[in-house]
DNA sequence: CCGGCTTTGTAACAAATTGCTGCACGGCGC
DNA sequence: GCGCCGTGCAGCAATTTGTTACAAAGCCGG
């Protein structure tokens, strides 16, 4: 993973979602909190989280019908939290598919162990997961995730810049979506937007200067006043080319 | 993963050794001790070890140093335990590479529970051949890992200096993934990063100027600004030559 | 132990990338 | 038209990365 990386707390108790918050920040984690599953699910759709620490006690929707909800549309790791420690064996046992879990009353600096620990292992088998076609063709321009290399319709190479593939791959995984400003942040950079924050126009700026027949009219990357910005385009996958 | 599997217990107490030995046979795992970290290695490689229970505090060659021992030549899952809390956060900061971790004392069920959640994640990724095989090719290159040779795609011979195979050695473990400096360095050397630590940056450098066609313009091993490097190409294992 | 060789870490400088600021432009309500 | 707000983008500064030079450390044959 990179550099810092997005937590959600799952926890209706404002204290320790006050406590969390804090403690984690001291670690290089930037953290948000959900405090109940409705939220949670929200929040995920919203913003691009690495782990889930979730509480198993919940107001409505409880902890295990929370996680089995995320499963349904994520592979989030997901670490589960209970104060009852016979609940341990439950969630280890029943194929909830949580990653770890821990019972209250637990050291935060276990914690900030654990999470680390979920994220190494999600990263070592990052390998397939995240999309299923590593190559995806727009309006005639055709991308490798895996590469990193974008070619134009004419087939020339053209370099993107690490923030602008960034922003592209946003763009290519919600196609046909307004994407406010905010979400593009977290996604590009993982990080919350500023007050003053202009870096996402610039950004969209340079990177229309690569991709848009006129850079001045843009035909892919709209502008949406108020809001953000939307990718037109369709975006189909690639089959492999028969390299092997 | 069903069917028996085979624990291999690393523990100087005698009472540990037979306590736990005893627990883990109710629940279908087969169990082995070893006393020391060298008789662990001795074990490894003598029984197909399915997973490691490894004690931190051990007479000689230490848990962490074994773990490190361990991850040189096998990928074998490992939890370590320690009556220490304050080692939790080392086991899991330091990328010794060890998948879980416990503090003593322990519930013997809890124990079960993560030997079981272990198993399975290691289940889930294994797809990646277990068993390197000696030699891979990307890109048109081959690499022969025993002897350490490297050949350009037109068949020459480019000698790598040790620092250099290990790089590229760390980068074929790990495809199509982004890899932080810190894990390279951890990689390479086996040593954590210092604060001005440039040398990883340098490493590639020099790796690039040896296998990148054009290394103005890397095509096999990009950057990736605030993250690390991430090699890029396929890497398949190639068949021996039928000499055996 | 010496002298020449390679390897590697560090420092220094060059290049690339990116965030920020200021200003221009255009739409909108009045 | 006028003012206001949101967006586009050039220019600059700060940060990050690439590369080279150099020195220390290791290696090897004598």
């Amino acid at each position: 993973m990179t550099g810092t990386c997005h937590i959600l707390i799952v926890d209706d108790e404002l204290e320790i979602q006050r406590l969390t918050k804090r403690f984690l920040g001291q670690y290089d984690l930037r953290v948000s909190v959900a405090g109940s599953g409705d939220e949670a699910l929200k929040a995920l759709q919203e913003w691009n989280i690495d782990l889930v620490v979730l509480d198993v006690m919940l107001p409505g929707m409880d902890g295990f019908e929370t996680c089995r909800m995320i499963r349904r549309t994520s592979r989030v790791p997901i670490i589960m939290v209970t104060a009852v420690r016979d609940d341990a064996d439950r969630i280890m046992g029943l194929e909830l598919g949580a990653d770890d879990y821990m019972t209250k009353p637990f050291n935060p600096r276990e914690l900030v162990a654990r999470i680390r620990a979920v994220l190494r292992r999600a990263a070592d088998r990052a390998q397939g997961g995240d999309v299923p076609g590593t190559r995806v063709g727009f309006d005639g321009w055709s991308l490798d995730l895996e590469r990193r290399e974008l070619r134009a319709p004419d087939g020339s190479l053209v370099t993107l810049s690490s923030g602008e593939f960034a922003m592209l791959q946003a763009f290519i995984r919600n196609p046909k979506t307004p994407l406010r400003r905010e979400q593009l942040c977290d996604m590009v950079q993982g990080r919350e937007q500023g007050a003053f924050d202009r870096s996402v126009d610039v950004q969209v700026s340079r990177l229309r200067r690569k991709v848009e027949a006129d850079p001045n009219r843009p035909a892919l990357i709209k502008t949406i006043r108020n809001v953000g910005y939307q990718f037109c385009a369709d975006v189909q996958p690639i089959a492999e080319s028969v390299t092997r």
